[in-house]
DNA sequence: ATGAAAGCGCTAACAG
DNA sequence: CTGTTAGCGCTTTCAT
């Protein structure tokens, strides 16, 4: 049983260094005016010869921040692919933008896990809430546009930002350009000299497949390519896109380049295409979506959209922050740009009879 | 800037509600004996209704516990793995086994960070320490037998975890079973029919790499075979490897089957092979230790030895747990058997003229 | 510009 | 077995 520990220096061990009451002391500590530069001169001296470092326990026990910052995932998910070990590192990607920004300004993230489809998803929130008083809350995919979840934290004031939306309303919208990414890719293929570019969509549910297949539409549009016959949909799984791919390769019009809006599509038709004798790619150029590190490890190294979690994670604490320390903060959604990592998946299409010649 | 947000339901609501002291709540929270069953059934009553959950900062304040372990890792490795993208999932996986535990238990696990080579690592721990109060610490290489660290917790008073580590001393040493794993790793070559295998040490900074040596000669030895120019050292990075493998390929004894200390030696070993055009494992028989993602998807996916972190973190949360709770803790250090994955890069050596046969 | 007082939500130590 | 009291370390009032 170890012993009843206590903090070895507190904020009186200062005051008493210090020769000043506790307030200033306190005062110093967040950064407050109305303290003149000789007294935080010495109050800061004695902090740093003491060694102190308030407790964050009893600066929220005092009614201030709790320099707590949550980053709710969904638990089913995160734990599948962290039991799958197949090198999915969205976790990480947030605790690289999140942890290391968080710490800048004195914060901790606190990574929670939460049930999505369970109906206790609202108990489990407020306890979280009760137990940590974090001053911030982070929403991923699929939270961040849940009304439940939004009008808790609303109600409950705490500040909060929604990754993957871009809807108006209470909290930060961060994005990443689902559009834009989808054109960048569109584009990279165009220039390469395809133009039957073929794109295997995600789910409706999911409001950014929307926004990829528009990123596609657009490219197609302004090189006055045709998107007849070239657009399939799956559900993000393995399974779905091989339906898909499939459908695509014996359509009407067959692609020389295939865009999909996930990895596990883009390793599915990969897959399809080698059981087809098509070669990636000399017969098909294939881009993918997400860039998780797995497609970096297959053959050949699959071009994908990168897509900047760590970066829109960053911003998203940034943005609490300001919020709680009552700076201005943006009212509109945040959009993060993609970008494209060219890799050995995409060349210019073969030269073949079909080739057409206007 | 936000209201000033107070505990919504306390303990205070509770026991109003129930009827009760402020103490006999507690009680009831603590599972604390000298309560009657009515008292705690009608006060968990109230605690249900009223949805109350106890604020840990303020148990934190009361002097108790902060239910709050934090896990200590080295801040430039562990930023440069999110930064590569190349698949490690060492922190994920201390995640899946320390966060959920955690949270069976009411805790929370917070990931700090920390320079291992910078002379403030002491500044820095302290620092954590007084603003978090964790219950307990969980140590990882490169930190868990640094003198520093070590004698700073113990001096705090805060239960600690040595993963890694197999030494006697303040806090639970916790090891995976590296010579046992090293051992089994052997045999299943042997069982295959390989006689010549070859071994890639790690550098001798690390413990374990002397662990999965002896593993390794243990295994040669009850077979019968010789370790004479089986042996070659690298320092787990690629380049090391490869001149290590190189060296066993032009040894004496050509071995016709490896076993790389890490998955970045395994790589190597695998591309020199290649490289001399021996084909794995028709040629040579790869095994790697680690089982990082990234041996997944290499050509052929690589045999290898399963790092069970997950289940590692996860018993030191339940020993820091349990000492807190005044349990009885083992003082022996806890290792955990490793599993071998056997995958394509292990099958029976091809014959050759130069299989001996006494 | 500084200080004194009160209280945050909870638990430990003591009473009954 | 249960309730009362006194803090924990800090930040808010409000004085000065």
């Amino acid at each position: 049983m170890p012993p009843r520990r206590r903090q070895s220096v507190t904020i009186r061990h200062v005051a008493a260094d210090a020769g000043v009451s506790l307030q200033t002391v306190s005062r110093v500590i967040n950064k407050e005016p109305n303290v003149r530069p000789e007294m935080m001169e010495r109050v800061q001296a004695s902090i740093a010869r003491l060694g102190y470092v308030p407790s964050i326990a009893a600066q929220r026990m005092g009614g201030s921040r709790s320099y707590l910052i949550v980053a709710l995932n969904d638990r089913e998910r995160t734990i599948a692919d962290w039991r799958n070990r197949q090198g999915t590192d969205w976790v990480d990607q947030m605790m690289l933008g999140g942890m290391l920004t968080c710490a800048e300004h004195g914060y901790r993230l606190i990574v929670e896990l939460v049930d999505t489809h369970s109906d206790h998803i609202e108990r489990e929130l407020l306890a979280a809430i009760a137990a940590l008083q974090p001053d911030g809350v982070i929403l991923t995919p699929p939270h961040s546009e849940n009304p439940l979840i939004n009008g808790l934290l609303e109600a409950q004031g705490i500040s909060f930002a929604r990754i993957g939306s871009l809807k108006p309303g209470p909290g930060f919208a961060l994005s990443l350009d689902d559009e834009g990414a989808a054109r960048q890719a569109t584009d990279h293929l165009i220039a390469l000299g395809h133009r039957r570019i073929g794109f295997i969509a995600g789910p409706d549910e999911y409001e950014l497949s929307g926004w990829r297949v528009a990123g596609w539409r657009a490219s197609m549009a302004a090189a006055e390519l045709a998107c007849e016959s070239l657009l399939a949909q799956g559900d993000f799984s393995f399974a779905s896109a091989r339906a898909a791919a499939s459908a695509l390769f014996d359509g009407d019009v067959a692609p020389t380049a295939i865009i999909a809006s996930n990895d596990q599509m883009a390793l599915a038709t990969l897959e399809l295409a080698r059981e087809r004798g098509f070669s990636v790619p000399r017969d098909l150029s294939l881009v993918s979506f997400d860039d998780t590190p797995i497609v970096r490890f297959v053959h050949p190294p699959l071009t994908a959209v990168v897509q900047p979690i760590a970066a829109v994670t960053a911003r998203a604490v940034e943005l609490i922050i300001a919020e709680q320390a009552g700076q201005d903060v943006p009212s509109v959604p945040v959009i993060t740009p993609a970008q494209l990592a060219i890799r050995a998946s995409t060349a210019p299409p073969r030269e073949d009879k079909r080739t057409d010649m206007r």
